[in-house]
RNA sequence: UGGGGUAUGGCCAAGCGGUAAGGCAUCAGUUUUUGGUACUGACAUUCGGGGGUUCGAAUCCCUCUACCCCAUCCA
């Protein structure tokens, strides 16, 4: 963790932890129990607890049961599930929204107490059309001038149940205005009578998410309230609710997260339930499901799903993740795990002509390079299975198998030769005779015979039949919309495969490796000793050379996509007066100079720090560069220097006493400590180093610390220079002259 | 359209004014009784476009563009 780079939550915990915010970590996760969890609630999952855990704080599991309509024990079971078996422990009970029902409805009085809430009771069309668009303001309802204590009355009625289901909400009272429309006056409460999975039918009114989950954050003593990015507008009614009722620190804060996206499926539970519905897949644990229940049947370890949204990473640009990260994580997890079996998917019988009795051979059940112990024993006689794939009557170029002409190893066992392909009427390949030869016995072959594959098979008499279910990705297209997208081959049933007698007598284990054909797990649901049956997870990587009949789809080389220039608001005449100004008599550039002229605070700003030292273009560029950042996020008045302390910093950098570079330096600290600029400039020693007597030393001394970088340099590597400006530059503190330093570094190194 | 966000290779993603991390994918090669694994190498002269500031910009400023979210009595 500690040389990893940290992602922007975990980063803000930590200055929040160093600036002493909070004692303790304390996140959440917390689903509305109304649908299976899926893989993205497996990335939340892992960021909730993982920051938890990372940072010795715990995390609590919630459900957030505010909707009694859609909400239902079976998910709780299945929320619950989904966050044990990914191997964390929730902190004490798990909690529900609604054990908070009745401190929420004492919130709740206490706004309307202060007069920040009232009883709404305009009916639904009506209360859509007083909220305004986008571009338009909304108009408050007429009910907000109730009395306190008509409001107080009203919403006690509320909650007793004696109006309908619609008659009244209540709202907060914010701004019918605010440009965020979740600010207009948002819900609190609404009327329900409705059976609520837990707390029955005590109640007539739910809290709304926006009032309920700030609170019951803040009740938990959560710190940070980790959510993803579609609740950003919320954020601003999250914080208007705790501060608004005055809640003793400390209190949590909520940051966003891009949700996880993954190609070749969809993620909704909207979606994901229609498939469920529509008889498209076989339930929510349908091995194809992203759910967490059907990754688990499927056969995902635990650790692969944890390992999968570690390496995808947080950050706040929504994106598609490629399926192909998913499956290399389960298959590295597997590869150091589970044992390799045989098993011959689609049998094609070869008799070994030559071949008299039977043995039993023993076998690693995993590779020279998989650091396990475990052996079995393949019985072998003259009559054997191997895969319809692995021969070829009319072989491409590049096929490794048995032909006619090639021999093939049987894996730990002999090499084979064809001597005869049977056929049946219609020209399939029914059975193939061959020769063994006997000197070529795995372990000890002097045959010196050189084959260029190895492949699985199973003995006759002794193979087990087994049912496979080859799952392949339900939607062929990668940003699946519907039903239409959906990939018609993604489950194909072999019900005859034959596997070797270990696997089912033996059981070293429930997931396989089946030697060159992919991982498979035995399916927890359907699987019996009579009639064993095996999902297949992922399928072992195939290099290019194998899947030829794949056609590549190599770069559609897209030809840089150009971009037309929208147009530009036109400046008014004051502002285009104050343009020509400055660009035709302090002969700044156009670029500073309309910046400047379109800005009434930073122009002000500008003349002013001009009528303290006259350097036009110096202060001009400061202003628009340094100056204007600090604007946009503060007001004027808030600055700690003044135009002329700006002025007389850039007259420091006029006479060359300091660099740019410093000049940025003296204005960062000015902008903290609101010292003058030539104070800092003298307190801290900055005066720059121009003397190349100084400086010559140093660059020595980096060009010798960094030989091959000097090499790189010198082989043509130009670039190479800023990194040994920086390094002298680093030498001196940051306070050589740049200018010098560069001519010095490309003098010494050329 | 007002507001809030986001843009770095095919896909994720670091980077916070001084040499464009890493993973997946892809392509070569070596090892291999899995066409697997492991290992080695290749893969962004450039960070959505255009300007500006700077000795030096993915990083600071201006501007344009594209995409996502918000007008549920859902969460």
């Amino acid at each position: 963790m500690e040389n990893k780079s940290k992602d922007f939550l975990r980063r803000i915990v930590e200055e929040d932890l160093n600036a002493g915010k909070y004692n303790e970590v304390v996140t959440r996760f917390p689903p509305e129990p109304n649908g299976f969890p899926h893989i993205g609630h497996a990335k939340s999952i892992a960021i909730n607890f993982g920051i938890a855990k990372d940072y010795q704080g715990h995390c609590n599991l919630r459900m957030d049961d505010t909707n009694p309509t859609t909400e239902d024990t079976q998910y709780v079971e299945a929320l619950k599930d989904a966050v044990q078996w990914l191997g964390f422990e929730w902190d004490n009970n798990v909690r529900y929204t609604s054990d908070y029902f009745p401190k929420l409805y004492a919130y709740a009085i206490e706004l309307i107490k202060m007069g920040k809430a009232y009883v709404d009771s305009t009916n639904e069309e009506e209360m859509r059309e007083l909220r305004g668009t986008v571009t338009q303001a909304g108009k408050r309802s007429k009910y907000a001038e109730r009395s306190i204590e008509e409001n107080l009355e009203l919403f006690e009625k509320m909650k007793n149940g004696e109006f309908k289901d619609g008659e009244h909400v209540l709202r907060a009272k914010i701004d019918m205005s605010a440009s965020n429309m979740k600010m207009r006056d948002p819900l609190l409460y609404r009327i329900r009578h409705a059976h609520h999975f837990r707390a029955g039918d005590e109640w007539a009114i739910y809290p709304m998410y926006d009032f309920a989950h700030c609170l019951s954050d803040y009740i938990e003593g959560v710190s940070h309230s980790i959510c993803t990015l579609e609740f950003e507008n919320n954020r601003d009614i999250y914080n208007w609710v705790l501060d608004t009722l005055g809640l003793k620190p400390t209190r949590p804060y909520q940051h966003e997260f891009a949700r996880l996206g993954i190609n070749y499926t969809v993620m909704s539970k909207r979606k994901l339930l229609e498939l469920v519905e529509g008889g498209q897949v076989n339930g929510w644990d349908d091995p194809r499901m992203p759910t967490i229940a059907g990754l688990r049947r499927r056969g995902y370890t635990p650790e692969s799903i944890l390992n999968f949204c570690d390496s995808i990473g947080v950050a706040k640009a929504n994106s598609m993740v490629d399926v192909a990260q998913l499956e290399f994580a389960i298959r590295d997890d597997l590869n150091t795990k589970v044992p390799r079996v045989m098993c011959v998917m689609n049998p094609l019988k070869v008799t070994i002509t030559n071949y008299e009795g039977s043995e039993e051979i023993e076998a690693s059940y995993y590779p020279h390079d998989v650091p396990k112990e475990g052996t079995r024993k393949l019985p072998f006689s003259k009559e054997i299975y191997i895969d319809k794939s692995d021969f070829s009557e009319n072989p491409e170029k590049g096929y490794f198998r048995l032909t006619p002409t090639q021999a093939v190893r049987l894996k730990y066992a002999y090499i084979i030769s064809c001597k005869e392909v049977i056929k049946d009427d219609n020209g399939n390949v029914v059975e193939i005779k061959a020769e063994y030869h006997a000197d070529s016995k795995s372990g000890n072959d002097t045959s010196g015979i050189k084959v260029k594959s190895a492949i699985q098979w199973v003995e006759a008499n002794n193979a087990k039949q087994i049912e496979v279910r080859l799952y392949d990705r339900l939607f062929k297209t990668e940003a699946p919309e519907g039903v239409e997208d959906l990939n018609p081959d993604s489950l194909k049933i072999i019900k005859d495969a034959l596997i070797e007698p270990a696997v089912i007598n033996e059981k070293p284990d429930v997931r396989f490796q089946f030697e060159r054909e992919g991982y498979f797990y035995a399916d927890p649901v359907d699987y019996s000793d009579e009639k064993p049956v095996f999902n297949k997870i992922v399928g072992l990587k195939e290099s290019s050379s194998k899947k030829k009949k794949v056609v590549k789809q190599t770069a559609k080389p897209q030809p840089k996509k150009v971009q037309i220039d929208g147009e530009v608001v036109p400046m008014t005449t004051e502002e285009q007066a104050l343009f020509d100004n400055y660009t035709n008599e302090l002969k700044l550039n156009s670029e500073v100079a309309n910046t400047l002229a379109r800005d009434a605070q930073l122009s002000a700003f500008y003349q002013e720090a001009l009528e303290a030292v006259n350097s036009p273009v110096g202060i001009a560029n400061i202003v628009t560069n340094d100056v204007a950042r600090e604007l946009k996020q503060k007001e004027l008045n808030e600055l700690n220097y003044t135009p002329k302390q700006i002025a007389e910093l850039m007259k420091m950098v006029d006479d060359e006493l300091i660099s740019t570079k410093i000049a940025k330096q003296v204005f960062e600290e000015m902008s903290k400590s609101g010292e003058e600029p030539t104070k800092i400039v003298e307190s801290k020693g900055l005066v720059q180093i121009s003397d190349p007597a100084v400086i010559l030393p140093m660059i020595d001394e980096v060009i010798a610390k960094n030989p091959e970088n000097v090499e790189k340099f010198r082989a043509g590597n130009t670039k190479l220079l800023g990194f040994f400006v920086g390094q002298v530059l680093k030498a001196t503190k940051g306070k050589g002259n740049p200018k010098v330093v560069n001519e010095l570094v490309a003098r010494q190194l050329g």
